[in-house]
DNA sequence: TTAAACACGTGAGAC
DNA sequence: TGTCTCACGTGTTTA
């Protein structure tokens, strides 16, 4: 009954035949905002007028974000043209969870880095008979540069030497398997590997440096191994 | 106002109670809907507010089926916990496409099956020599029982004997290498490699059978190339 | 005519 | 306070 556009002609007079449209208007759930008939009350509505506006553009402009990222959606799963937006969801959720399976068949397969952050720690069978604890620890988390300082300076800490190492990375992620042995005589392993899960825990989900913000994430290549 | 429960209850004096609260209904747009002022219209009014019942409860089972759909997604992308809708969308976008890099990064580097079926087709140079037609196909597509049969009954009818072949089987995806000789004198390489593409292509799309529900339904479409 | 799908404007609640 | 997100009921369009 009203677009957008008169709003800024509005007039008392309109007001006026705004209001005899209802009356009771408390009671009424018009989709206009409540009109006071005595019109002393003009400025309030207007003001209400225009929150309406800006609360209904505000809401229009929430739609449209979701409706772009559904069509960015609709680009990447194919045959999902024409689908309505619960069955594109629907084949999102399908191709997602297709895909995850997929990279951890083949992490497992191949043994490259995962894509959930993960530690494990294994105790060595020789830690009983050398009296040394020596630990396997297999770690996954994203790639950054300052990964390995940060692993070392750790590791370094803990009095933990570093017997064999194999590192793969791959599409920004990374996986270390470590053969550790404890220098520390006094550490039992118990707290070694509690203070080796909080260590790695902590590197796994520091920030990366600002500035390497990777672009495209993916495009990253390399399998260092020992 | 009047909420689902009373409406089995609904008598001609709540008609006009409800009567009372508008006038010139014709143009106030009410969220209920339009009653006319005539009693006799009332079972009209009736069968619209009826109407008007069932599609704010279709329209809430469209919502509910939409929302269910991204709560599935939200367990399935990590840290998308107290996003809103536009931002786990988004979330949802750059996994796809990080998950789908990565798997064709993989594929890549390792040879194993892409996700989108492909066949690739390409002449041996020592096809002009010996005078036969000898062909690489790579090959991929959803894996299923009968894969084997269909390749070989359909090799053997185009005269094609294989002199070569790399199968490797990963997620429910199948990616064959064939080094292929035509023993047909008479067909042409160009004919011969048309005839491969139908022939793949057909295999590639035929679906299972019925009891044979692999788990990743993935959509697919087609990529060729020669 | 019915049913499904969508965009819209609104009220409620969070912060 | 205002700003943002969500669910809701509605009008409209298409099949």
């Amino acid at each position: 009954m009203m677009d957008d556009s008169s709003c800024s002609e509005y007039l008392p007079e309109t007001h006026e035949f705004l209001s005899s449209w209802c009356h009771n208007l408390q009671e009424v759930n018009c989709q206009l905002p409540l009109i006071p008939t005595n019109s002393c009350y003009f400025p309030t509505w207007s003001q209400e007028f225009s929150a309406s506006r800006s609360h209904s553009e505000a809401e229009k402009r929430r739609r449209d974000r979701i409706n772009a990222q559904l069509s960015t959606l609709r680009k990447l799963i194919p045959t999902s043209e024409k689908m309505d937006k619960a069955g594109l969801l629907r084949s999102v959720v399908e191709h997602v969870k297709d895909l995850k399976e997929r990279a951890k068949e083949m992490s497992t397969v191949l043994n490259t880095p995962s894509d959930i952050d993960e530690v494990i720690i294994e105790e060595e069978d020789e830690s009983s008979i050398n009296n040394n604890i020596l630990v396997k620890v297999s770690f996954s988390c994203d790639d950054r540069p300052e990964l390995f300082s940060e692993l070392n300076r750790g590791l370094k800490n803990l009095k933990l030497t570093t017997m064999e190492a194999n590192i793969t990375s791959l599409g920004g992620r990374i996986k270390c398997i470590f053969s550790l042995q404890s220098i520390n005589v006094v550490c039992t392993t118990h707290s070694l590997k509690h203070s080796l899960r909080v260590l790695l825990a902590r590197i796994a989900t520091s920030p990366s440096t600002p500035n390497f913000r990777i672009k495209s994430k993916r495009q990253r290549f390399f399998l260092l191994a020992t």
